[in-house]
DNA sequence: GGAAAAGTCAATCACTCGTTTAAATCAATC
DNA sequence: GATTGATTTAAACGAGTGATTGACTTTTCC
């Protein structure tokens, strides 16, 4: 009942479609990062990409296609770097590298997008990152399978190193590192009067990479928490019993 | 020319219009906690509340203020109670508390939504704080100076227990502090069929809290990181030398 | 050159949205 | 008990959405 009208076969490289198509996938993006989801519909994208609405049907059958396209020719590539440098820094390792390395094999591919030029990508991960966080109907769950085998590798080479650790609390620490990096890549596509620009150092964004991962890697080397006496008072007791 | 219609005084507290109020309110704050922003059209309000289409804008004026009241009621609260927090521990140590106090100062409060029954506050808390992280429109910026306030006294207290850091360095893990909050406070919420809850552990989440303030004191403990020797080779060159 | 495929276009469909209107109902007050 | 203001209701409005149609033009390939 659904049945989409695709084109029959891909267009060669030089082809004027291919060309409309990839404008309208570039045009999207760029709407979307620039003006809110909301902003991104049909006839804005056909507008800005100097196309006929029914080109987006034409070539990618539904806007919810187009979407899908929109987010994974950014996410696939990112979290496919993210194994490659995982099992990169664990074969040189022979299984144990440092802690250093397992964090920046994590966060390096996505911090990579901080540069102007990116951001456009950067805010379609970070957009997906919470919508994962936000379950929003629109960034689908065909990534649920490839983003839990991402976690467990990760997982599984940080209690290596951490093996004081209870599993399920270095899964607690790996996904506090994923909402830290999503802050960390958001301080930068904020809009000038967003209070996230406020304190936006005069530094190069570079060695803000350096700093989250100090910063990540103090945190998975924390110790196990003791089990903390809950005040009995009321619900402002003091909180210095830790 | 956007004149609209309130009720000329407020209702008295019995009064039934007065509970159809609150009853939109809180019909409009689960809808958005369980099926998304998207699902919450003044229709499907109107129909779960058991109320008149029309009901909404007579209360409210418009669908923007009735999603500004409900995020505001939740939000403004928080924030003062961190607020409260933060200058009851300065106080009490004489300016200088134990980092531990600061870093529980901003999170408990929010952590506290944790049970089951403050799903849907809970959810409304993640998304506006995601929603300002990402510029959306829905999400207004009345609160932005408040925001600024929050952050300005949490890092001048931080800045007087961790002088060696910069204040931008500072604010920079302010933020990711903000991050791995908004991520534990969303994964009690997520999906069944979540990654987000696959390898949530039997513990009572009570005890996550003292986890995560252990993860983020340690974090704001890490010195600041030397200037980083940028790999001079490809993208991918190994990521062992920090 | 000409047929077939690919691509483009204006026009329109069915639908949902937030909002408004005007009449009907309810509750309190004089 | 009539009056007045507060609430509730059904119905509609206008704008905007994603999607589709069928004719038209361009490109490709034999």
């Amino acid at each position: 009942m659904n049945q989409i009208a695709r084109p029959k076969k891909l267009a060669v490289s030089g082809a004027p479609g291919e060309r409309a198509r990839s404008r309208i996938l570039d045009t999207a993006e760029d709407l979307f990062a620039r003006e809110g989801p909301a902003a991104v519909t049909l006839r804005s994208i056909a507008a800005a990409a100097q196309v006929n609405v029914a080109a987006v049907n034409y070539y990618f059958g539904s806007k919810e296609n187009l979407f899908e396209e929109m987010f994974l020719r950014r996410i696939i590539p990112l979290n496919e770097e993210r194994l490659t440098r995982l099992a990169d820094c664990v074969a040189r390792a022979n299984g144990a590298p440092p802690l250093e390395d397992i964090v920046a094999a994590y966060v390096l591919p996505a911090l990579r997008l901080t540069d102007a030029a990116s951001a456009s990508a950067r805010a379609i991960v970070v957009q997906y990152s919470l919508g994962r966080v936000l379950a929003m109907p629109e960034v689908n769950e065909k990534l649920a399978r490839y983003y839990a085998q991402v976690r467990e590798e990760f997982v599984a080479a940080l209690l290596r190193v951490l093996p004081h650790l209870a599993p399920h609390e270095v899964v607690w620490r790996y996904y506090w590192m994923g909402g830290s990096l999503m802050v960390a890549l958001a301080v930068p596509s904020a809009t000038p009067g967003s209070p996230l620009s406020a304190a936006t150092p005069p530094a190069a964004t570079g060695t803000m990479a350096d700093h989250l991962i100090a910063f990540l890697v103090q945190g998975f080397r924390a110790s196990p928490v003791p089990k903390r006496q809950r005040n009995p008072g009321g619900k402002k007791a003091a909180a210095g019993g830790i």
